[in-house]
DNA sequence: ATAAGCATTAAACTGAACTTTAAGTCAAAT
DNA sequence: ATTTGACTTAAAGTTCAGTTTAATGCTTAT
């Protein structure tokens, strides 16, 4: 068991944002001391983990908050939340593929630079006006 | 030369966007018509697009007026954008390997759920208390 | 001539996800 | 005994990047 400090430190996620989610009902079940602090167990760091691992990836609090009512509900809820993972896997595909983009745009955005710096007169067509450039 | 409505629609990007760059200082240069209207060029559209790609990416707003602010100073700021750009690209390969993180969890979470349905004690060990499932 | 449809500006508003503040309780340390 | 530091709650504040609103003006079609 581990008090809202410890989870905090080992989450390396802010007491206030643990708080936060309890109150947004994304921890249901968390025990409380006879003090009314809350005590963590390990199952429950699990969680904040997995949360922070899929708000990282940009889903939404709104959506988390859903799967914790599904699972609620029992293993009869497996389909629906099956869905919001897998649309959630697509949208991380999605955002590879963004990422993937702009990778490859900075990447030219900087031989542009060097070609500049090297005074490679054929390469500055490549420039916008003279001084903001647009891949090609 | 287009009006903000044709740019609007070529860069599936809201007229109020491009004017809010504009105020921001992200579009220098931007000609105007004889009535004050906008009037915008290829290029114009190229560098809204380049910025498009950089703010899908979660670049700042703050960080693009940078990157045109040193632009209009000349060639001679060029190491400064270089850094900047090289930052952006550090940090598009950390949300690269944080989308793949989050892949292999979903993916993980998926299996647990396959395994739930399938009816298969051996697995359900890897669930949350008994709803919440957590990862390994 | 008047309505529709485009443009302009400044400023207020929005939503999401925290973050900070305020006001308080409790227990251990000095 | 009182300070320190951790906890509690509710509520207000912050930040970012737009978005919306309001007030206005020009041009073209009816």
């Amino acid at each position: 068991m581990f008090t809202i400090k410890e989870a905090s430190e080992k989450l390396n996620c802010a007491a206030h944002t643990i708080r936060f989610y309890d109150k947004e009902g994304l921890l249901p079940n968390i025990r409380r001391d006879d003090h009314g602090n809350r005590m963590f167990e390990k199952r429950d760091l699990d969680w904040i983990r997995l949360m922070t691992c899929f708000r990282a990836t940009g889903m939404s609090v709104a959506d988390l908050k859903q799967i914790v009512d599904l699972a609620l509900q029992g293993d009869e809820t497996i389909g629906q939340r099956r869905a919001i993972l897998e649309a959630h896997q697509e949208e991380i595909k999605r955002k590879q593929r963004v990422l993937d983009e702009a990778f490859e745009a900075v990447s030219q955005k900087l031989e542009v630079y060097n070609n500049i710096e090297k005074g490679n007169p054929e390469e500055r067509f490549l420039t916008y006006i003279d001084k903001l450039d647009s891949p090609q």
